[in-house]
RNA sequence: CGCGGAGUAGAGCAGUUCGGUAGCUCGUCGGGCUCAUAACCCGGAGGCCGCAGGUUCAAAUCCUGCCUCCGAAA
């Protein structure tokens, strides 16, 4: 099938991947532009750019997919389906109509819960037991599409944001490489998605940070694992910042919210409503992520030092 | 020429301001104590102080260049 792929990140390389040993002909792949990155600010292509270009498939990074340009390339190339995968981009109503069998997007969550840009993370943050990888016929609204085919994993009580998109990356190729095997079948059933049920997954930032020691630590363990690796959650000790990337909730009864309260081998730091949140894997600024262990035996930490202040 | 921080024993750090014998915590090895131990006591090994050059009687420390890592930038 004449397939055009638009996606930018990481979790879109499996299924770029998949589209190419499943065989498919890939007529063209849309990503972002590229950006400087990294120390020197090098311009760096997005991954998925990285991918076709090994595989000699012509690639197109338009600024803006409004202004009918992106459509006369899309016109041109005629592709039968457009496979959407984190490209991070709203397609315009004649580009989601121009293919035969229209554009489908693959979305990292059980739709319609945790639709935009960081389901993922969200989906940590908040606790979620369960997630997973929904492909949909798109249209015009954002990530409201009729769903095709659902796939669920479990979010276990230690795993991060990072961990779970491993996971649900590679089951987005399986799911989209079963969408276009039923698509080519005739059959699959669409259905629509419950807008009532519907929930919001925003854009991760920094503001979304720092942490609240006042908290449960079950809902601060969430935070942290849910901002891993990116853009990990922070307090600050002795006026710098220091960043939390893993950690338990601890039995320890606690005391006044952010106090340290055991600095042998362990760290342990009182949260709200007396629970304990034991700190795990951390990193001074300048310095490499460390467990806490190790970060102790460098810097002494009295008890009774209050973080985040 | 983008900006900021950092490289010292296997690990995490101090020492660098003001040049003068290489330190701490932990690990490791050996011994001791103990019913026993990840606990405690005694002892040992382990360093081109990131690399190269310069200044100096003398450089981890001051000067110059380079390398590597971290942050910042989503």
């Amino acid at each position: 099938m004449r397939v055009i792929f638009m996606g930018t990140p990481d979790f879109a390389v499996p299924c770029l991947e998949r589209l190419i040993s499943d065989g498919e002909e890939v007529v063209g792949v849309f990503t972002q532009p590229d950006k400087p990155k990294g120390r020197g600010h090098v311009m760096t292509p997005p991954p998925v750019k990285e991918l076709a270009l090994k595989h000699d498939i012509p690639v197109f990074q338009p600024t803006k997919m409004k202004d009918g340009q992106a459509f006369e390339i899309i016109d041109k190339l005629d592709p039968e389906l457009i496979i959407v995968v984190a490209y991070g981009r709203i397609l315009p109503k004649d580009i989601l109509e121009r293919p035969k069998y229209g554009c489908v997007n693959i979305h990292a969550s059980l739709l319609p819960k945790y639709r935009g840009a960081a389901p993922i993370q969200w989906a940590v943050i908040n606790g979620e037991k369960v997630s997973g990888v929904t492909s949909m016929q798109m249209s015009e609204g954002l990530d409201t599409g009729d769903m095709l085919i659902k796939r669920e994993v479990e979010i276990t009580e230690e795993m991060t944001a990072g961990e779970l998109h491993d996971i649900l990356s590679p089951l987005g190729a399986d799911v989209m490489s079963d969408t276009i095997k039923e698509i080519k079948a005739g059959a699959l059933k669409p259905e629509k998605q419950n807008d009532a049920d519907s929930t919001y997954a925003s854009m991760l930032d920094k503001s979304l940070s720092p942490i609240d020691w006042s908290k449960e630590a079950s809902v601060i363990h969430n935070q942290i694992r849910g901002l891993s690796p990116w853009p990990t959650a922070t307090t600050t000790l002795d006026g710098k910042v220091l960043k939390i990337h893993s950690s338990r909730v601890s039995d320890i009864k606690g005391k006044n919210p952010g106090e340290i309260i055991f600095n042998d081998k362990k760290l342990v730091v009182s949260c709200g409503n007396n629970t304990s949140l034991e700190i795990t894997v951390l990193q001074a600024e300048g310095k490499k992520a460390m467990s806490a262990d190790r970060f102790l035996l460098g810097k002494k930490i009295e008890l009774s030092t209050v973080l985040g202040k």
